[in-house]
DNA sequence: TTTACTACTATGCATTGCATGGTATTAAAA
DNA sequence: TTTTAATACCATGCAATGCATAGTAGTAAA
């Protein structure tokens, strides 16, 4: 019968989107526990190391995050411009912290136990 | 004002699902790179590393592989129960497998430098 | 014939990255 | 004063994927 299911994606070629799923809640909390900070400010950590994030990403997230009690957040007033939400982590955000860096080093190495095992195939 | 949008997620509590999300691809890309297999085959391979899959996530995904041209397959006979979808890579499944394993490569190494900059806050 | 096992298929949901467009506040320019 | 630009935050909808769930079908054993 030959059936043509499970469509074929569009964009994203060489899969980095996809890929990102989850680890930028990692990043995030990374930075947010060295010291508070508003979306701006995340963003330029996350660009320094070449994770590029955007508000469209970005600010759905932290929204997230604040929703399950993870983050709060405190109004600043800027010197130049609008006052900015500064975001701090919550103890259950430092929780979730440990939980996501576990699960990253645990996946990390799965992964790189696959691919060092057929890494001769790849080369 | 204060919307409440971004709803809060329900299950996966230490986000290991969505971290999988596109790491999957480039594992069974690898480990069909070794040899032919079909999709039990897969799952063994998979599970000795650590990285559960279930039915419902390898076929729909070889599926979708399939029709991108990544994978093709033929039927072979099996001493114990019906024919086996054996998959192999094309020359196009090729190329995706060498730049998921960059783009993965790349992802780590931004995520380490993120987490390394910041892990004295988390231990 | 019935049961159990193996293998493949189909459908729908939850989650997240992101594109897009919008609103509000402040400061500088005209 | 009015206009413009810059900064910052918010809302909506789509695309993609992991997975739960349920179903179909072939083979072998009871």
């Amino acid at each position: 019968m030959e059936t043509e299911n499970a469509k074929t994606p569009k964009n994203d070629p060489a899969g980095q989107a996809q890929m990102r799923k989850g680890v930028l809640e990692l990043c995030i909390l990374c930075v947010l526990s060295e010291k508070d900070a508003y979306p701006s400010e995340i963003i330029e950590a996350m660009k320094d190391s070449k994770l590029i994030v955007v508000e469209g990403t970005l600010y759905p997230l932290l929204m997230r995050l604040k929703n399950e009690g993870r983050l709060a957040y405190e109004w600043k007033e800027s010197t130049s411009g609008p006052p900015r939400k500064y975001y701090k982590l919550t103890p259950s955000g430092k929780e979730l912290l440990q939980e996501l860096y576990s699960s990253w080093n645990e996946l990390v190495g799965s992964v790189d136990q696959i691919v060092k095992k057929y890494s001769s195939h790849i080369l």
